[in-house]
DNA sequence: CTGTTAGCGCTTTCAG
DNA sequence: CTGAAAGCGCTAACAG
């Protein structure tokens, strides 16, 4: 059985123009914001498209102006509910602005220039990267074309492209500062292997603070993946190690969320009274009852307008130099640490 | 400051024609899967687009053929774990057929019709709804335009619109079954005010399956929403209503961990010893070694191909009858139902 | 198998 | 302010 026919002719502006005894132009313009058009004209037009159930055929019209709405989003690690949170704020956003978000799910394993291969091939006017594939290659090209790249929370690199960053760097800070004002004398971080850029600051930057903050060094314990299997994995070894320690920086809630449920399990010790625990990004699991869990919150609607902002940005001046956007953590305090 | 100048003219299919000393249409050809090019010529065709950076222009193919490779998801409820391996994993799927996936978070809250209407000046070729909205008028103007729609887990509408289902019914009757089984007397079911279809469905085969089974009818307690929260809020009514109970299906494992760590926090009632819960969906929080849900599974992988399956034929065969697919569940046994 | 010829639906100079 | 005309990049129908 072949295909059957079927399919509407779509009303066109010249059905319109038609009905509202003007030309396809005065259609247009009616439609774009700005133009010139009479507003009683426009009146007729508006009224005759409505009537008609007329809708700009955008594809068309991006067709001319080489410029589509269309924003691709390359993430990865969707199961993560942070990155979730970001994809979705940033949607929205985008959504609001008029544009139109294409969303490409690329696990790191998989070829990244490919993603923007299929993407650009749809004119997108721009890609907004929150993926952790390092995306040195594709971005080169995209920029080559003349098509924006936004990072979030990646590593900069060497084509001028904006970033927009949570503060990474004061998530190890406060972190570290909090659980030795709150009597940690030996802190462990737990981590994973192959940290991505903003995971690396993180661990760095607590890595410094504790060494300020505290007699002891802290300890590191790394899981395989940046996630609750890898907090489970590094808090297991954290406790077997038979090393002794009283306060824990996650670099990831997620993360976090594995670890507690292990010390839950896997021992005696209370949280918080023999041991402190803080995590970082502020997922919505950590204010269910069963964690309560103190963290570095990063506010992701913040996020959202920030890399939304600097895309639009980047439209009206394609030659300003790269930006670096930094946006303000704060630590939220719940039940895994003291409250004194 | 007004805009720069900038953006290199992209390369064109007769940029590529004139330096593979061919016609557009050849070039043209050699990109169409199928086409009647000589190997020869597509060898040249491509090795000269290699050179210089061609792409084939989707948008302007799109506005020959009237018809573009976009297909809308419109998602709410991304807070659940669920819906979001849905999402992923429809998307994947979409993008493995070599079509984008345009991303519209929309909650039941705002209005639906408004974001169809935003799909559809991009000639999306093709809308899936995963949301709870009551999409019953954007359907019937989809399907007046001739764009196909596909419904995941909703209610059939007058429209002939594709749906795919998990099997719901399944969903109770196995809860209810296994329950029985595993020696509960007395069964009570969690789920929301004002639920979504599936769940309607879900809570309506339970409490049917319990008259079947059991001695007591089960009793009902609601969350004011279909999430984490919304279990707690339930369980913690149905503690404090006195009445004795030994098992408990949830709607959904959004919920059912929320009501889980009520019971652990709120009572020193065991699970599985004192009482038995089991989830629905399977989400990947269930294995979590906190929470060890027992679970109704739903294969998100499957259903995602079921969707893009349904898309497909209904590209081929416009007019054919509205499809209903329903997909299987089974029972995964954790730890909060007990083994024997 | 290949080139030529017409558009797809819209915007946009350019005259009027 | 408005219409006519040209063209965005591509495909499809038709001859050859």
């Amino acid at each position: 059985m072949k295909s059957d026919e079927d399919k509407p002719r779509p009303v066109t502006s010249v059905d319109v123009a038609l009905k509202a005894g003007v030309s396809r132009s005065a259609v247009s313009r009616s439609f774009t914001p700005g133009a010139s058009v009479a507003p009683e004209t426009r009146e007729r037009v508006l009224k005759a498209a409505a009537e008609l159930g007329y809708r700009v055929n955008q594809l068309a019209r991006s067709l001319t102006n080489n410029r589509s709405a269309l924003v691709g989003i390359v993430a990865a690690n969707m199961d993560n509910p942070f990155r979730v949170e970001q994809i979705e704020q940033i949607s929205r956003r985008l959504i609001a602005q008029n544009f139109r978000p294409i969303l490409m799910p690329a696990e790191a394993a998989e070829d990244p220039s490919h993603v923007i291969g299929l993407l650009l091939e749809y004119s997108v006017s721009g890609v907004i990267v929150t993926s952790d594939t390092p995306p040195e290659a594709i971005c080169q090209e995209c920029i080559s074309l003349g098509v924006p790249v936004v990072l979030v929370n990646k590593r900069g690199i060497d084509a001028p492209v904006d970033r927009v960053l949570m503060d990474n760097e004061n998530c190890g800070r406060l972190a570290a500062e909090a659980l030795a004002q709150k009597g940690c004398r030996q802190l462990a971080l737990i981590t994973s292997e192959n940290p991505s850029y903003s995971l690396e600051i993180r661990q760095r930057s607590f890595l410094e603070m504790v060494g300020e903050f505290c007699q002891q060094p802290a300890m590191v314990f790394r899981g395989a993946f940046q996630n609750y299997e890898g907090g489970v994995q590094a808090m297991s070894e954290l406790l077997t190690s038979a090393r002794s320690f009283d306060g824990i920086f996650c670099v990831t809630d997620y993360m976090a969320l594995g670890a507690l449920d292990q010390i839950r399990l896997g021992t005696e010790r209370k949280v918080p009274e023999d041991l402190q625990v803080i995590g970082c990004d502020d997922i919505r699991q950590c204010s269910w009852q069963g964690y309560r869990l103190s963290t570095i919150r990063q506010d992701t609607a913040k996020l959202a307008e920030a890399v939304v902002e600097a895309l639009l940005n980047r439209f009206s001046s394609p030659n300003a130099p790269a930006t670096t956007r930094i946006l303000p953590v704060e630590l939220i305090e719940r039940s895994t640490t003291r409250s004194q």
